[in-house]
Parts: C-alpha cells; structure tokens; sequence
DNA sequence: CCTTCCCGTAACTTTTCTTGTTGCGTATTT
DNA sequence: AAATACGCAACAAGAAAAGTTACGGGAAGG
C-alpha cells in the first residue's frame, strides 16, 4: 500500500516558504517536490481555504504564508489536507451483517482510534517552527552556519 | 488511499472456523469473504508459516486452526501478515538531501513510531479469544443464545 | 490405479486510486 | 497588449491491490 505523502510535501514547503520569504510560484514548487506545478496548486487549496497561505494571481504572483511557523501545526496542516485517513488497515464492510465480523471491526476501530487520538494530539503540539528550528540545527551541525536565527 | 482489510479478514475467519470447530476449504472461506480461493491461500499462507494455522491437501482437506484462539493476538496475525505498513501517511523520500525535509521527516517519523508501538502494544494484548467472546455476548443480545460457550 | 478433491504457485488481467498532464479561463502587473 | 500565474475541469498515465486462470502436486476413496 502505498504512502501518501502530501503532509511530509507541504510541510516541507511551507518551511522553505518561510525560510526564503519570497513569493513562489507553483512552478517553482512543483520542482522542489519534483511534481508538477497543477499538483501543487491542488495540494496548496486547502491550506488556502484555511488561511495558512495566500495566493495571488498574475505577473508576479505566486504562494505567500499568511501566518508565522509558530502558528500552524502539523495537525492544522493534516487538517487543511481533509482530514486524510491516517491508517492504512482497516475494516473490510462498515456495516457487516455478520457478528463475528462486527466485534472484529469493534475491536480495531476501537485501538484505531486510541491510536489516531495520540498520533493527532502529538501533531497539534508541533509547530512548524518547530520544524525550522531542527532545520537550523541540523543546518549548523552540517558545518555552515544557519541562513537566519543566529540570535 | 484505500485500506489493506487483511487484518480484519484474517481475524474474521479464524474466529469462524473455531466455532464451526470443522475443516474449511478455501472456497467456503473465500464464499464469507466474497472473494477468490486464490486470494483466501495467498493471504493464509503467511498464517499457515507461522503456525497458526494448517493446511491439508488432497481429498478432505482444507484449513484448521492451529492453535488455539487464546493463544494468538491480534499483533501475531499482523506479523503474520507481513507486518504491513500501519500508516497511511508517510515521508516523500526516505534519504532526502534537503535538511528541511530531514527535519520535517524526522518530526513525523517520532509522532509515526510512537503511535504504531502504542498501537501494536495494544494488538499484543487482545485475543482472537476475546474478540470470539465479544461475538457470543453480541450474538446473545441479538436474540438467541449463543452457540458455545453457554457456561 | 484412477478419479476427485484441495492446496501451492506462477503468470496474467482487471480494477481502482493517485498522480501527472493538457487546455483554457481569468486576474494582475508591466 | 503582452507576459505571468493561479483556478479548474477533463483526461491520460502509472502503480498497487485484488481477482483470475492455469497447471502442478498430494491425499483420500472407490
Ligand atoms: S461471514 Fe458468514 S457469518 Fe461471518
Ligand atoms: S527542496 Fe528542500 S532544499 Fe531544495
């Protein structure tokens, strides 16, 4: 089963937004995530209809953050992406007639959910700055000093 | 992303063939699972390798259990199964150059890993047993009593 | 024996989902 | 007006899972 990756990608992104401060355009993003600009404007909908980031359109447009890295969580981003399932197991009918199947599915939705509910709550308290600031870490071990935030 | 319901349906049928107690063939399997004999043998197989089950060629044959549904948790049926990726969310890349995707992995990865050991711990502690008990308490609050298990 | 039943496995097809692509409309800047 | 970008719809391509077919044993019964 394969991974969808959209988080990792927009947090990746969002980051770097940051980082660079200038406007980017789907183009530009779409060669970072090595996808394709309509990709990225797909993907970049929802975090705009969330108010994590501004598009503008024409000649000189491009994407903008609409709020500092400390603002936003990996759960609002999770959010802003619909809410994608977070668990690649899951029940083979919803609404089986079968008993046996019924108290299968109860007992895996059961620690499904207890699991998503810790997975989740941890992603609400991680902040993409958070995220920046490993980056400026790891960016200093890896021998040259950070771009920004040699406070 | 669609779900990998091998769990459920493993689950599924091995409380079935303990309490019909009789030889199943991977047709009559395959007929509850509205599936294909085929498919039922491909998925048991990793069942039958660690011994939770057993196959019989030839005239009379089919799947029995093993062992007995106390012993087995739901965790040594996800091993069984291959240890299938828990997640539906991953990183883009695993060994990206970019530092800023390091750091997004990193972050992701800990949140991933904590919740599927949570998760798997939590698969470790119920029984095939449990869930069959779960089946005879819903089966008797359906109406008739159950079929065993009347003590 | 030899027929029937049943699993084991490989190869192939179908289905389904995601991603990628093209095309055109519209907004904005120069 | 020309160039640049996003928005969106429609379609194509790709990949992964499931389903199917086919054939090769092995075991039981007559
Ligand atoms: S499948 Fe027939 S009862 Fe569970
Ligand atoms: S994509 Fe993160 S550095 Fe180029």
């Amino acid at each position: 089963m394969r991974n969808d990756s959209r988080l990792s990608r927009m947090l990746h992104v969002l980051i770097h937004m940051d980082r660079q401060g200038e406007r980017a355009t789907s183009e530009t993003i779409a060669g970072m995530l090595n996808t394709n600009p309509v990709v990225v404007r797909r993907t970049m909908a929802g975090l705009r209809d969330q108010g994590y980031v501004r598009s503008e359109k024409g000649h000189g447009g491009g994407w903008t953050l609409a709020r500092p890295l400390e603002e936003i969580t990996l759960l609002d981003i999770h959010r802003a992406l619909g809410n994608p399932s977070v668990f690649a197991i899951g029940p083979a009918d919803d609404q089986p007639d079968c008993l046996v199947e019924q108290a299968v599915n109860a007992a895996l939705a059961d620690a499904l959910r207890e699991a998503e509910a810790m997975l989740l709550a941890r992603f609400g308290q991680v902040t993409l700055a958070d995220l920046a600031r490993d980056f400026d870490r790891r960016f200093g071990a890896s021998g040259r000093p950070p771009l920004q935030d040699e406070g």
